[in-house]
DNA sequence: CTGAAAGCGCTAACAG
DNA sequence: CTGTTAGCGCTTTCAG
């Protein structure tokens, strides 16, 4: 047995493992095995073979630092959300990050609660230069000062849920959510119905509740009727907003019969509202959401799904592309919604699904 | 006027800021810069001061990729969940992401749905090496050997909702969780109490159902009361799940007057669950759940608060702690849960809450 | 197709 | 207290 040396007392820090080991054990030198790892093309076939089998054999893997520094690229993308605890941010970001795992970068989440929090984010150059290679805004309201700013830093960018116009872009078509949703209820007899939104926002083209308002007086024009504005209350787009604005829209004098909310949270607090004023859903007041959230199924709401996870993976794949060098500058995704039938829509006065 | 040269042609990336600038404008060398921004002692107040002013001015904020390579610490810690978009784990993150952001630190999200992945993340050791200087494992059983091969590395290790008794824990006391429902319930007057779980976990000292439930029988026993077997189901801790684990135990033969579940998912499913049944809550019966998620305050319902965007963040200032050198191995952090009495809790048969 | 060598921008001894 | 200098581990010309 060998005497235990001083330095063996501990078990001691791993190995550094380098890019010299492997190209000692594949016996070639390291440029060769940095081309070879990342498939670049001048390496003979034979040599890559080789060099690939010293890499798995001692587990080597590239230190992101050190590839960083030398190649001046981060392999890390940023996904810039309002907040991350909520049910929409929350799963866009896990679409992001199942497709960046997938490709081996890292995914940081930023969030830019207000709009002085990410033109900080934004021109802070420092925050983000040589951090990131790329980013992705979601439901971010972007200035075109701003966008021009992170261009010239030569940082891709993808929008989820505006279009700029200047880069790629994933979205729903919101005009048609409206109407979806409204031409369901049109369908089944309903001719008042309110709606449970939010303020239309200054960027016109990022104006979601407006666009669906939009779609909604579409639905209700195609059969002679139009949205009668007092009945457009804002629920902030959370439970307890939906609930007030529940509960303010349908105790109006002439309460509305059906109700749309733009987002499942809300059409959960018009549940809850609607059982507090002894109203029965769908017998009384039809509901019907936007979103397709986990409870959405279990509460039997019906609702215009949009597929947010998809559309966190969309964006990151259209991201990962631009930084691979492919240019579809003002590509721009629309992701499919589509009605969900559930059991809060009837008829009026019909405890039973209509025609 | 300057002839437009051909390098300016275009916007052109922005000019590489370096320390070295910054050592110029400040009229030192580039070790003083970094000692003085990074707040080292030994540099004199006068040349910090005019360094961080240079600094400043230049807008400056050194290279990552390069400190990391040379230092060998990333300043980046990684959090990993077995899945992202849920209530519960995107707060986890919310909390954890707002510490790192405010210590400058970077905020990985590595998801390990199942034990397999868990443990190729851990033991990759090109996954992590190098990569992050820690890992925080929310709700993610770590093994022994796992926990030293991770040490081994020099990586910092927090858990979050478990206790390994070797690294710092973030975690509630759920014997405790269970004890404050059930006597809650108990103290209405409630003698038959169904439990919406999940089954017992393989570690003793991970098995949060086990825990609750072995509170939820402490407080029976204090009144001379036992849990009915019968009458705990498994809910999955999803709302679908709550909901099919409530339909079952409320068409039992001696129907329960009352539902602890351990979770405010699957109080939501009990909800939906009760009404299809035509029992009125809280006349035909009470429930309580467990964490206070958002959809629970607009709902009414009486549950066990846990402040899970708290124990994000006392782990990741645990861990930044540890990073910093402050060895507290077995620090062992219970977070504080409390009773929050809404409208879903009343005594038997009541309709109004009880004494 | 492959190797040698020059950095990438910063930190960390080591002198002074 | 401050400057000099040698790398950190990899990528990338530039030769061959």
């Amino acid at each position: 047995m060998a005497p235990p040396t001083s330095a063996s007392v501990t078990p001691g820090p791993v190995d550094r493992l380098t890019i010299e080991h492997v190209a000692n054990a594949a016996g070639v030198s390291v440029a060769t095995v940095s081309r070879a790892l990342r498939g670049l093309p001048n390496v003979a076939t034979s040599t890559r073979t080789r060099v690939e089998e010293a890499a798995r054999v001692l587990n080597y893997r590239a230190d992101p630092a050190a590839s960083r520094l030398a190649a001046g690229r981060s392999r890390t993308i940023a996904v810039v959300v309002p907040i991350v605890n909520s049910w929409y941010f929350s799963n866009v970001v896990a679409g992001a990050e199942a497709v960046c795992t997938e490709d081996g970068y890292d995914l940081l989440v930023l969030t830019a609660p207000s709009s002085t929090v990410r033109r900080k984010v934004v021109t802070t150059a420092a925050a983000l230069d040589r951090r990131v290679d790329g980013l992705i805004f979601v439901d971010v309201a972007l200035p075109d000062d701003e966008l021009t700013e992170l261009e010239r830093r030569r940082l891709g960018v993808v929008t989820v849920g505006q279009r700029t116009g200047r880069v790629p872009s994933v979205r729903v078509d919101n005009v048609d959510v409206g109407r979806t949703a409204v031409e369901h209820l049109v369908e089944l007899g309903h001719e008042r119905i309110g709606v449970l939104g939010a303020q239309a926002e200054q960027p016109a083209h990022f104006d979601v509740p407006g666009q669906r308002i939009r779609g909604a007086e579409h639905a209700l024009a195609e059969v002679g009727l139009r949205l009668d504005p007092s009945l457009i209350v804002s629920g902030e787009f959370t439970v307890e907003g939906g609930h007030d604005a529940a509960r303010r829209v349908l105790q109006a004098d002439r309460c509305p019969t059906a109700l749309f909310a733009m987002s499942d949270e809300m059409a959960f607090g018009a549940v809850i509202a609607a059982r507090q004023l002894g109203l029965d859903i769908p017998r009384d007041l039809s509901l019907v959401g936007v979103d397709d959230h986990d409870v959405a199924a279990a509460l039997g709401l019906t609702t215009v799904r949009q597929r947010v996870v998809e559309h966190g993976a969309m964006a990151a794949r259209a991201l990962l592309r631009k930084l691979d060098g492919v240019n579809d500058r003002a590509l721009d995704l629309v992701a499919a919604t589509e009605l969900v039938v559930r059991s809060t829509t009837a008829a009026p006065g019909d405890g039973r699904p209509g025609a």
